[in-house]
DNA sequence: TAGCTGAGTTCACGTACAGAACCCACCTGG
DNA sequence: CCAGGTGGGTTCTGTACGTGAACTCAGCTA
């Protein structure tokens, strides 16, 4: 039995997680988005087992958030680079390393940091109306047209959510 | 050899990864933040085995992300709610939700959408400073002060990062 | 011609996951 | 008072996945 499919479920964040939620491939994707981009610097970068590694590019390049580059025209050399599906994934990893810096602050502070437009930039969900910040709160979750009643959305296409609600 | 811990990594999301990196969590803390809280409420919306969702509520209680609370005076009944941590991540699931929506479309389009105060609202990635939204491209990683030439970071402590070039 | 580098493949081992069955306490109906 | 339902798990049994080490192989390089 191996672990569930995600792609059939009715719910934007598991189809995410089925292109991008394997262990290491988040990793992967931001070691590539740094230019540690080829087969051995990842694996001395990461500590990643070699089989791993080869199943987990292959996987990324077969469902299109990355591609195998050839360099030097004179050998099998390799480095993998970030499609435009991959790339924009990143300000979403961005995030979630935001995340981290607030609740699992490491020690010594944040190991990387970013900056935009020449200023720092702390990456955040806004939304793409008001651009105003968005928190669990003010964000209220309403049924799409895709809802359907299975795995994912079962509850969203059946009842009233929740969410709206105090929190 | 179990699955490489990665709360050594000097990567934050790295260190994110390891509180709700695991295979279910991010569906179990979106389904917790849509009203779906009890145990056999979560085991008919996502059809996560049994067991397993008994070990990830008890890891998602010991790190803070979520809390069982008691209901019904008389009985051992039980939900399990957001905790701060927890909550301060759903916006982050529903940018990466976004990105689903972008990439992989689900047949009749999105099966959940979002509102932020009375207004159509896509979660995105933006900058905490000047609050435009930020690409991989207009993102710069520098080194933070906790950079070390550990796992996660290595690259980033002792080479120039690569992300800052074109692309 | 021996060694190095890049990019993997193969293999043995152990853990994690899926699914089904089972358990137990409390409540409800007859 | 006993059967059945509900909530919230635990136990069990396979199979798939991840780890780490060893091996392969081609093309340089000294």
């Amino acid at each position: 039995m191996p672990r569930t499919d995600y792609s059939n479920f009715a719910c934007s964040v598991a189809r995410s997680l089925e292109a991008m939620g394997q262990w290491w491939t988040p990793l992967i994707l931001r070691d590539l988005y740094l230019g540690v981009d080829t087969f051995d610097e990842l694996v001395a970068d990461l500590g990643i087992s070699r089989s791993l590694l080869t199943r987990r590019l292959t996987g990324l390049v077969e469902d299109g958030l990355i591609r195998r580059e050839t360099y030097s025209d004179r050998g099998d050399r390799f480095r993998y680079r970030l499609e435009p599906a991959g790339h924009d994934l990143i300000p979403v990893l961005a995030a979630l390393a935001a995340w981290g810096d607030r609740w699992r602050t490491p020690e010594g502070g944040p190991p990387l940091l970013f900056r935009h437009d020449g200023h720092e930039c702390v990456p955040t969900v806004a939304c793409s109306t008001c651009a105003r910040p968005v928190t669990a709160e003010t964000l209220a979750p309403v049924p799409g047209p895709g809802a359907r009643a299975v795995r994912g959305t079962a509850v969203v296409a059946s009842r009233p959510l929740r969410a709206t609600e105090a929190g």
